[in-house]
DNA sequence: GATTTTCTTGACCGAACGGTCATCTAGTAG
DNA sequence: CTACTAGATGACCGTTCGGTCAAGAAAATC
């Protein structure tokens, strides 16, 4: 609970188990009595963070009784209300733990970024499975949902991406919609 | 030049000055008659990479002879060659350096964070360009441009994200392209 | 050739890094 | 009451961190 927060506002390099540790009013022995080591310890919080997420607003976003299309609006509101908050409370935007996490470790750690890969799996396959939905109601026109879900989790990040940039939450609440205008077209065999 | 690639490769807090002073056959008291600071090395490293890139394949691909919209073709080919020429050298994704240290120091340092600001703004103003072009040639509909440009950037930033996730540039190949279809319509007030 | 400025050197600073370990305490099981 | 174990403690390991500095070497200026 002491090392979510940090890892999330600042980076994996940049946080100390010490510091963690005085945060949570502990001793440096008795937590390598519960992790192995700092890599262990950002797994836990990422997967901490992937079930809060999953189990929070994401579960009600993805919601079977909204239409396909509406849950995909409710993400980005969600996503947008979300990283506003946290402004409001830290006085900087922090963007996403994944993303953050991905871009500072992918290239040194093939183990965390394998766990990083298997997060951003689920979301895509919520996409995929959410598009699928809105092709077999017919409130779009056929489309790769598979691929189409993979580009839309990349704008995602993208877009949180340059929100963190310009420190500004409005940026997801400008680009975040535009979601919904990418298409992956069926490879015509 | 022996900061650049450590830079690219790995992350701002895990290269140290020791070791790059190392790379460059220097002591490190040289180094700090050069550079009041890291931060001033990467700084400068961003600008090199700004400028690397600009006189590069950004400038062939933006090449005004070209119909506007290849030439989003043609950055979306270049980020993929050059992924792909990276990962074989080097044997990994390394990214884009500006999106990797966004997401790593935008919130802890807001000199940084301005600095790749105006990188992406650059950026940004490019697509733009691009797209005022395709407009007025009536390639395409008519849409915000500006706002399409910045959500372009997004998703090119998000999409070298997932690349990365995956150590794969083949993402860049199957999801690139799609960026063409990001659309966000003038606001009809 | 002398002086001044630019650059280089290598030792050094305190602090922090991830991680270890012997020792002690507290709880639990028999 | 004893034995065992899970947990907590705080000192300690070697290494690296970003950054400093007095002294010397090399270049450029006069």
């Amino acid at each position: 609970a002491a090392a979510k927060p940090r890892f999330h506002s600042r980076s994996y390099a940049n946080v100390g188990i010490q510091e963690i540790c005085e945060g949570a009013g502990i001793q440096k022995g008795s937590f390598y009595h519960f992790f192995p080591s700092k890599r262990e310890l950002v797994m836990a919080v990422i997967d901490e963070f992937a079930d809060e997420w999953a189990n929070g607003f994401v579960a009600e976003a993805f919601d079977p009784a909204l239409p396909p299309m509406e849950r995909i609006d409710f993400l980005i509101d969600a996503a947008y209300f979300w990283q506003k908050s946290i402004k409001q409370i830290h006085g900087r935007m922090l963007g996403c733990l994944f993303g953050n996490l991905t871009l500072e470790v992918s290239t040194q750690d093939d183990i965390l970024r394998a766990k990083l890969l298997a997060i951003f799996t689920r979301a895509k396959a919520r996409f995929n499975e959410t598009l699928k939905q809105a092709t077999a109601a017919g409130d779009i026109p056929a489309l790769d949902t598979a691929l189409t879900a993979e580009a839309m989790l990349a704008y995602l990040e993208g877009v949180i991406l340059l929100a963190k940039a310009q420190n500004d939450p409005e940026v997801i609440y400008r680009l975040g919609p535009a979601i919904k205008s990418i298409r992956i077209e069926l490879k015509t065999t």
